[in-house]
DNA sequence: ATGAAAGCGCTAACAG
DNA sequence: CTGTTAGCGCTTTCAT
């Protein structure tokens, strides 16, 4: 079976080809009786536009282009997939089709850009990447695109959907000075410089606030993209003189591992150490303790992200910084210290 | 700065529009000379040549298209994310876009074939889905498609890349056997009948050659969709008068909520209840005790995929079925009962 | 309301 | 080797 034309619709409606696109594009200009006719005929064909040369003509796509990074354990993934699910939910809706390119952490800018370029879209969601040169060639060309959980410094230059990574520490460690912890130590990123400074910033404003002090070893860079993250940075924190009793962790990831590396010491968690974690992953229901952590709504980025990118690409306005509260899940992981207040 | 075309490349290069097109296309039938020239042009402008036309021309669109399951759990989604990956990186290297569908389980076959068909592509990918009349339907088209890890009858007429259930199933019952476990159960799917049909066939057989008992209560049917799935399947082989000793779970995912429920019930894995999962997903690392499982290298099912479609696209020939083989990974959800043999 | 015809940007057959 | 030209399938302008 031959693929058919608006031209053959046509023929077969006895209509011209002008009639057959209008009714496609349910413009107005067509009496009552062809639409009728032209869509019977459509429907009893099966017939669909040849997309391509929709998209030659109107000189859109209606795709946009998610670019996400591509770690080697899915592990690291498992943020970006709740975001991806999002973005298809909404996507759906709005009627656009959605196509990826997963790039790894050293992609150089002109091979992006040559990704970017060559599969076409109409706009760009980044999630977990952001390469400056990138964005600013993106910005030259004025192509829309959006930065999701980038880690970018949030100074309304760049189209931002972001986690609320300060308030999420800050609030982590206020819970975990509420149940009494008086010694808490930090598992940080080693990567993204702001959010570093961010969650690094509300883990210090926190901890003032409550006045608890503040030792060097507890602060702990955590490796990327090693089979175990946390581990080594964890032996470091324990290496010193004095323990703390509370561990805040900037991912559930780095929770996840921390939690099993000191089990295997033999430490139990969270009677002789807690830890605290942020994002709520799908594994942090079910290590053992359940991680109690700073959840948020990833679905949900996404969605705001494809739905703002839809703004952008259709010429509304649209808010620069998008930036998505944490909500505190309470779950196994931290313990109550004597003096401190119950959950 | 508006968008160049051929036709300026040509007229900055002072050549013809067929030579631009033969360079872009590394076709033969241009001199060093122009081709250089050309290329230089090229390389100055940024010049990127419209893909739209390109697809129109040649009537292919170096895309394929995934279909997926949308679940509303991520944690059912942990399987094909890593499919997923494994498409992504074998299509970099063939050249090829991928597109998405999530479809719901109950999406009917209409929507679909809708989708299929406007969302331009070269081919199709369902993982975990696949509706039968779709599938006539592609195939009355003559259009590429293939199934990676369906639970569809292995019969040939569906290109299949589908994990050796039949197989998994037999090596973890012979493996509890092994341990010296007599008393086994089973966490089955209430979905997919061929699934259930091989992973039946595969532990009854398996409790056959070791000649083991059946009991009637110890097979559950786990419900799919919900919050806490295997916790209902759990409760009830439980209920009855005898206690199996070890459980094997159809999934992980089963198996990572059947320990986190027997857990909270006061049963401790695996001294009092071993289990056994199926697949390896990224939480069976955490679960305390990690679960011990029949790994499946799930990036590779989809490279392989990608793959066997591209010689599909490219009317090469192909294997209809591709079965991959699990390996166990020990970790620590099973105990060796006396009288097995330690691992 | 309708249809003829001129593109959209590129590929490829064909003639030179 | 090179350039001219006819499409690819649809949108849209402009007469009618």
């Amino acid at each position: 079976m031959e693929k058919l034309t608006i031209r053959d619709i046509a023929r077969m409606a006895g209509v011209s080809t002008t009639a057959v696109s209008f009714v496609l594009n349910s413009r107005g200009g067509v009496s009552e009786a062809t639409r009728q006719k032209v869509q019977q005929i459509i429907r009893e064909t099966g017939f669909t536009p040849n997309i391509h040369t929709r998209r030659l003509n109107l000189k859109r796509s209606f795709t946009v282009h998610v670019v996400m990074r591509q770690y080697d354990f899915s592990l690291f993934n498992l943020f970006a997939m709740d975001v991806l699910t999002g973005i298809f939910r909404e996507s759906k809706t709005l009627g656009y089709s959605v196509i990826f390119t997963a790039v790894e952490t050293d992609t150089e800018c002109g091979e992006l850009m040559d990704a970017i370029h060559s599969k076409d879209s109409d706009g760009v969601i980044f999630i977990q990447v952001c390469n400056e040169q990138v964005i600013r060639l993106l910005q030259d060309e004025h192509f829309p695109y959006l930065c999701v959980d980038s880690h970018v410094p949030q100074d309304g230059t760049i189209a931002l959907v972001e986690v609320d990574y300060y308030d999420a520490a800050y609030r982590a460690v206020r819970y975990l000075a509420q149940r009494g912890h008086r010694d808490i130590g930090f598992l940080i990123s080693d990567r993204h410089a702001e959010f570093y400074r961010s969650t690094m910033q509300g883990f210090q404003d926190a901890l003032r606030d409550a006045c608890l002090p503040c030792r060097e070893q507890w602060f702990q860079r955590v490796i990327h993209n090693i089979p175990q993250p946390a581990t080594n940075a964890m032996e470091k924190m324990l290496s010193g003189p004095a323990r703390p009793t509370a561990v805040f962790c900037a991912s559930d990831t780095y929770a996840a591992n921390a939690i099993r590396y000191v089990t295997k010491l033999g430490l139990r968690v969270p009677e002789d150490i807690s830890f605290m974690g942020l994002d709520d992953l799908v594994i942090s229901e079910y290590t053992r303790p359940a991680i109690t952590t700073m959840g948020v709504d990833k679905v949900h980025m996404g969605r705001l992200a494809m739905e703002t990118l839809f703004r952008m690409m259709n010429g509304r306005d649209y808010p620069a910084v998008q930036r998505i509260p944490t909500t505190l899940v309470e779950r196994d992981s931290v313990r109550t210290v004597k003096g401190g207040m119950a959950p």
